[in-house]
DNA sequence: GGCTATTATGTGCATATGCACGTAACTATG
DNA sequence: CATAGTTACGTGCATATGCACATAATAGCC
């Protein structure tokens, strides 16, 4: 039996390796694997996922950014170029403070297309990485981000 | 006994949800949840990383770009504060080609504090998503990282 | 010893990321 | 209905990220 470590000299509590740092560096190589696929349809990994979250129906930034959680502002940056390819438009509704953006119908045509790549990159990936390994991934980062739920903003 | 499925109308490699989406969710959110401690040292997480892969040593910015595993002009830009914070200088080797990059002994006294500050997010992580969630997640993250070697670049 | 291939690096460009700050539009209240 | 508070948003700033392109220094070869 080993005996029970003495917590004052080998604390049960040592933090684990950065979390975070590791995070970085997958998700840097994962993006490259990613639109070196959506590259040849003309389009970044973050602007197909606002792609995949917009719909013909109105719907404000706010709502958007909450539906990707992401932050505000980023989002505002990341439409133009999705806007200047008319592929997002704005509608014009009640209220003038906000923006309500739509999916053209030239960006659900492109939309399909960009899936075509999309599927492509994520069964190369599986293939590359190994499925099982990339279904296991899918799960833990799932549950990670059940965990951590957004950051629940300070204004309290 | 399930049949077979008929993999021409329910295709057996049918991708799975986005990981890339999923990734760089949950890298936005980690950042921040590090960062809200860190910000109270003075530090950018990315930046603590480049300071725990350099020592007094000179090292040039590939080599430290290679170990990070990020890419060379990322570095060179994120050298910048570093640098002008005097945490990190330049040495001169034989090679008028390549910088050589040091910890100044400040940058290891900066360190020192920043390492207690990172401690105190990494263990702030571990309590808020529960420390098993985080053991596993960084299981996984490593196990892909082994699976998703740096792009080779195809420079054959 | 020169000419060429290779290597180490910087920089422009286009996003991605989020915080702090500012502003216009809407709402609630007296 | 005027005023105060709230809400939805944009923008400046400082990085983060990586590709394409440019350049200086070194190495190899005849």
């Amino acid at each position: 039996m080993k005996p029970v470590p003495d917590s004052a000299h080998i604390p049960d509590a040592a933090p684990l390796a950065c979390t975070g740092a590791r995070l970085r560096k997958l998700t840097r190589r994962i993006t490259c694997f990613y639109e070196a696929h959506l590259r040849t349809a003309g389009i970044r990994l973050s602007q197909y996922s606002v792609l995949m979250n917009i719909s013909p129906k109105p719907i404000t930034l706010l709502q958007l950014a909450d539906r990707l959680e992401m932050d505000r502002t980023t989002l505002t940056r990341s439409l133009k170029p999705l806007i200047d390819q008319g592929w997002i438009a704005e509608a014009s509704g009640g209220d003038l403070r906000q923006r309500l953006l739509i999916l053209t119908p030239a960006g659900l045509r492109f939309r399909q297309r960009a899936e075509l790549v999309w599927r492509d990159a994520q069964l190369a990936l599986e293939a590359h990485m190994g499925r099982d390994v990339v279904l296991d991934l899918n799960t833990r980062l799932e549950r990670a981000l059940t965990q951590l739920k957004p950051a629940l903003a300070d204004d309290n």
